[in-house]
DNA sequence: GCACTTTCGTCACCCGCTGAAATAAGGGAT
DNA sequence: ATCCCTTATTTCAGCGGGTGACGAAAGTGC
């Protein structure tokens, strides 16, 4: 609807951005190559490319000879052209890692958080001294660095300057993005941890190579990612696809967002456990979380009410996986989050059959549901592409 | 991901394009005007606009006085410059309408279907009758016809040649566009009513302006349009949204679609009434859906099941909506949909009331609750602007 | 009728893509 | 070792298209 005019340098930007992307997501190709797949012609490919080539983003990678001919010479982005920090905002610790643009993890910094519901001034505070460790102990200039992605447990309104609102810290609209400003320089990017998770999963993971995918996390809460053609769906004030807080029992178990039947209240891992908990009538193996959930699994075989948790965990999972399909219809569904691997590692087929009853039977048939590759960690790993995906974006112009 | 590469020969493809959508969308306006509004140079809009007067596209409307200087001639896209057809395929009819670009309806056709599965031949010979009678009527050229938009009661699967399944009218693959590629040389676009009512809504109904929307319908069936930024989600396969199947009640009522606890076998007309009929103990008034869910809201005051029942479905409808508005965060939801209607108009504050408890505050916050404005004659409204909307993002080129 | 204001059209200029031709960089045959 | 052939890349003139500057058009007010 509201497009944009385009000028003559507009294109240039976007055929810059869609060679610089080819490069970086499909890896080394010759120019020759590129002028097939771009549909640009080989004039301007030499052109583009020798710019890229001159401001360093991009660069030569060896030689494939051909039958006969001129060999052609291979090109890829520059790692080394600029580097991106990743946040990793948890609940129990503040993660930074530093990366170069081929997202080659450089130097990490972990700051554990002590309070359950931490204020924002400390949370800010470690995030920037994470910064500077980074950057010091890689070496990077300032100018080096493209930009910081930070990824936080909870809803992050888009806007002039973002500003988060998560519930597990008991932070109520903290101008996160002002406050960092304050303390650096750098491009800050934010965005829902489970989405930058997401972000990781399509770039490196088990998203590779689709068009639509939809992240569904699992831990203690249950949260999910739509994305399409790599980019993450966000409703109007960016907080869309909260799929732990949709309603699956209508009248059901209450949820600790304050309403009833909520998937968060069957399947996230703290909901898990209390099902096992009342199931068997007693206490809870573990000192936490994930060694309960680790106990759960193990028990299936020996406990009764350990399977009969399983296969109930199994069979609202799959029905919520199941609204996923039907809503999105995308090309395959990725289960990650820590609780959602372990279960999922068990369950998975039970899950699958499960969603083939509920969904319809052709967007079901369309989608394939798999687990994450990457693992948690990766919320920094994904925070830190989304300065990356700015500057593919912009053709390499900062 | 995969942005395409950009020509000289694009941009001005897109230029056009977005003085056009403004023209039409948001009505006459002076050069002058647009060129504050697109960003695009005095010099260009005129290059353009001349260009576009020239082929008949756009037409002078009159001219505004200014205070002291020349006055500014207004432009607006010229409603006879193409016709377009709209086709409802319907359970018991199939309407046939012509339109000129403006959408002022010029003529119509209806045809009643009989069999409650009719075959797709049949549908497709009252389609053409009704196509010939149209044009025929109002004295449209065949090379005056921009295209022809159909709106069918199932899933389109978008691909080289759409093919439709379509539960209720007992159809599994039918490839429509081949079967009507055979019988007419315009250009013809498929989607699903419920959609292309959704998009009618939001070019000329109660979804103007907004750039988020969900439409939702319920009807027999239940079904859902997203729409962001006056495109339809689609996902891999174009069955997105398939909100009547979702699961809201986990175990509870077996759906027509064969699983449990679907929203549609709680708030569908037939569901609403066989809910009311097992309240009652009894056979529900009128001789068909209509008339027996009219009785049920006019019985709301005296009979103490018709209350319940109304509440109850507005409880799940309240929920099946905060399920919406939990993962797309749209600015708007517009209820529609014959029964839809019916329900809304005396349970909408209920309805919003319980959507308010299921939603997260946030993402609820954002969401207005609304009724449909064009009733259920719109799905061939919004059928014939699919041609127009090619048109527009074409910039006007055939 | 004249000065002033505002809108609209024209023109030279710059940018960027393209096709054609030229050049580079090999392999294989003589 | 040289020449010819094949394939990759670069160069160059040409064309399409947006822009700013300038001037014409079309009014109002005195």
């Amino acid at each position: 609807m509201e497009a944009k005019r385009a000028t003559v340098r507009d294109m240039r930007r976007r055929n810059r951005a869609v060679l610089l992307s080819r490069l970086y997501h499909d890896g080394p190709s010759s120019r020759q190559e590129l002028t097939g797949v771009t549909g640009l012609s080989a004039a301007s490919v030499s052109n583009l490319v020798g710019e890229m080539l001159e401001q360093g983003l991009v660069e030569e990678a060896g030689a494939v000879d051909s039958d006969g001919g001129r060999p052609r010479t291979l090109l890829r982005v520059r790692p080394g052209y600029a580097y991106v920090v990743g946040v990793d905002v948890g609940e129990t610790r503040v993660r930074v890692e530093l990366f170069d643009l081929a997202m080659t993890g450089l130097a990490k910094a972990d700051h554990p958080i002590e309070s359950a519901r931490p204020a924002p001034e400390t949370v800010v505070r470690h995030i920037l001294a994470g910064l500077d460790a980074v950057t010091a102990a890689a070496g990077i200039a300032p100018d080096a660095l493209l930009g910081v992605g930070v990824g936080v447990p909870g809803v992050v309104e888009q806007g002039a300057s973002a500003v988060v609102h998560a519930q597990t810290l008991g932070w109520e609209g903290v101008p996160l993005e002002a406050m960092l400003r304050a303390g650096t320089g750098a491009s800050l990017y934010f965005d829902n941890g489970a989405k930058t998770l997401g972000r990781a999963e399509m770039w490196f993971g088990a998203g590779r190579g689709a068009r639509h995918v939809v992240v569904a996390l699992v831990g203690s809460g249950v949260g999910a990612a739509v994305l399409t053609d790599g980019v993450s769906y966000r409703g109007v004030s960016s907080s869309a696809s909260e799929w732990g807080h949709t309603t699956i029992v209508y009248g059901g178990r209450r949820c600790r967002c304050g309403a009833e039947g909520c998937l968060e209240a069957y399947v996230g891992a703290e909901a898990v456990l209390d099902r096992w908990r009342v199931a068997r009538r007693g206490r809870v193996p573990g000192p936490d979380e994930e060694s309960g959930i680790a106990a759960l699994v193990a028990g299936a075989e020996r406990s009764e009410s350990a399977a009969r948790v399983l296969e109930e965990t199994a069979g609202y999972l799959g029905a919520g996986i199941a609204n996923l399909i039907n809503l999105f219809n995308p090309e395959r569904i990725v289960l990650g989050g820590w609780a959602g691997l372990a279960l999922g590692d068990v369950l998975l087929p039970r899950i699958r059959e499960v969603a083939a009853a509920h969904a319809l039977r052709h967007p079901y048939g369309q989608a394939s549901i798999e687990l994450c590759r990457l693992g948690p960690d990766a919320v920094s790993v994904g925070a830190a592409t989304l300065p990356v995906a700015k500057l593919l974006a912009d053709g390499g112009s900062r």
